[in-house]
DNA sequence: CTTATCCCATAACATCATGTTATGGCTGGC
DNA sequence: GCCAGCCATAACATGATGTTATGGGATAAG
């Protein structure tokens, strides 16, 4: 048996046309087209599908059985259609789709949520994936990837994996009422008597603070080591010590019973931004990452 | 703002099969057509959408965030399209549709329900809804077309309903183990002794059955006026008395305590088979109207 | 009864959608 | 470097869908 045609959108429309105006002229007019292309395309309708589309009455065409039968299903096509039209132009208009992000919890927490209420408030149809984990993971879900963008520290490159490095500012926080609230800035020398909470100190990060008191000849009195500078500026704020930390950090925490001034040498804290390099980005990613990108300008070394 | 237009169907289409199957080639060969169609069909699409549709990976043309996200209602849109060409196809093979019928309550419980079964077992599409009650009623709601089809009885005719009259067999009912059942015909002479259940004195059958008993100079002895011939029936299987009814209720009743004889004059009972005549049929209905007819063939006068 | 009006159907034609075949370019594996 | 496989493009045929012109049938008014 030979292939059976399905309607087409075209005959399904001029349908569902005559059935809301009732006349195949003011269906015409509705769709903005001639009377006899609708007369054609429901007499082929009917041709195919086999059976009486209309019938009269006192001058009005009423819709048969048959149709009635049909014209749920008819309406769900016609809205699904337009639907797809919509989302497609939301896409290009980078209203919708869905991006995942892998960062750091320092992020999730702190900055991250402020950027994506920003970026969702005029994007209604977009949606977000967030998972907050370690570098390493960060990692390997780029390479896998799993996820389209990806916020993580001390990380040195890979075949698979995109990178940019972007360099911010670090400032050093202390506690309310503490004295160096009335240096300009902060020095190493400045800090020979405090105690200091910092990275790991395997860290790169770290590395940089220990050289930079060395050139000083002054000692780093190390209290605290934990992962975060988002930690750093918790155990700050309740006076454990001091600490030197991203000003991204530093900045959250202004005002809730922490100060921070720059320090002297520059060091730089790299954050690398990632994506899978060999998928192509979504339009919306691309801009997602751009968007993300601009809330650092502030913070950059 | 010019008007957006909704992608084609056969674009979605070939969308669909390219993101199954992999390759442009073999969607090509999927859908029975040349691979440079499904390039084109994909690079107008694409055009319209205005993104990408696809990414390349390993020679595998994988489907792009943007297509994902619009894949479960695409998938829809087709799978709804496959479904309206089954149904109207369904329904010109006379195995959809919906039909309303309005009977005497006799039929609903005795004679229709078998024949409805029958109708509906090989033609699983098809609903009904089937609607009890008084000859008034059925009338009014032919007149007013909410209903497809009606039987009824004791009808003569209105301007808006069709209407086709069958006159059926009728028999005299007697319990089991009667003295009746020993004659082969029965006349009025035969019930002389007998105490009757019939119908409302009002009713044409009645007239025809005193008209009867009158030519032969038998007097009537009514014992019981019961609007509905399965009512009869029921009284005479618990020995209350006999009666003259349909062959077709009589033969509902034949061995549940009740046996039938012919009975002589000839009476006929006028049964209506109606419809609204200002409105067209449904293929379906004018399937069942002679499937019923049919049905009644065996009981015809 | 005749006429005017309204609505639909048909015909003839233009244009776009969708198929074909032919062909050439790119890429990965040998 | 060459071949195989896959996609893109060109040139063309045909079907789908629009147009205008026109005619026929029902209904209401004269």
């Amino acid at each position: 048996m030979r292939q059976r045609k399905t309607p087409r959108i075209r005959q399904l429309e001029a349908l569902m046309a005559v059935v809301v105006n009732g006349s195949m002229t003011a269906a015409a007019a509705d769709l903005g087209i001639s009377q006899p292309a609708i007369s054609r395309l429901l007499s082929d309708l009917a041709r195919e599908f086999d059976f009486q589309l209309f019938d009269k009455r006192d001058g009005q065409l009423v819709p048969s059985e048959e149709v009635r039968l049909l014209e749920p299903d008819v309406r769900r096509v016609l809205d699904l259609m337009r639907q797809i039209s919509d989302v497609s132009a939301d896409i290009t208009k980078r209203k919708a789709g869905h991006i995942r992000i892998a960062c750091l919890p320092g992020f999730a927490t702190s900055h991250l949520p402020r950027v994506v209420a920003d970026f969702l408030r005029d994007r209604p149809g977009v949606t977000m994936t967030i998972e907050p984990d370690r570098p390493e993971r960060i990692l390997e879900w780029m390479i896998t990837e799993q996820y389209d963008f990806g916020i993580t520290d001390g990380f040195f490159g890979h075949p698979a994996v995109d990178r940019t490095e972007v360099n911010m500012r670090t400032v050093c926080v202390f506690p309310e009422g503490h004295d160096l609230e009335r240096l300009e800035v902060i020095t190493p020398r400045d800090l020979a008597t405090q105690h200091l909470i910092h990275t790991r100190k395997d860290s790169d990060f770290y590395g940089q603070l220990v050289r930079g008191f060395q050139n000083e000849n002054v000692e780093l009195k190390s209290r605290i080591e934990v992962r975060q500078f988002t930690a750093a500026c918790e155990l700050v704020c309740n006076g454990v010590g001091i600490s030197v930390v991203s000003e991204l950090d530093a900045a959250k925490y202004a005002g809730q019973g922490l100060l921070y001034r720059p320090f002297r040498p520059t060091l730089s804290h790299a954050l690398s931004l990632v994506r899978p390099i060999h998928k192509a980005p979504s339009l919306i990613t691309l801009e997602f990452m751009a968007h993300f990108k601009d809330s650092l300008r502030p913070y950059l070394q």
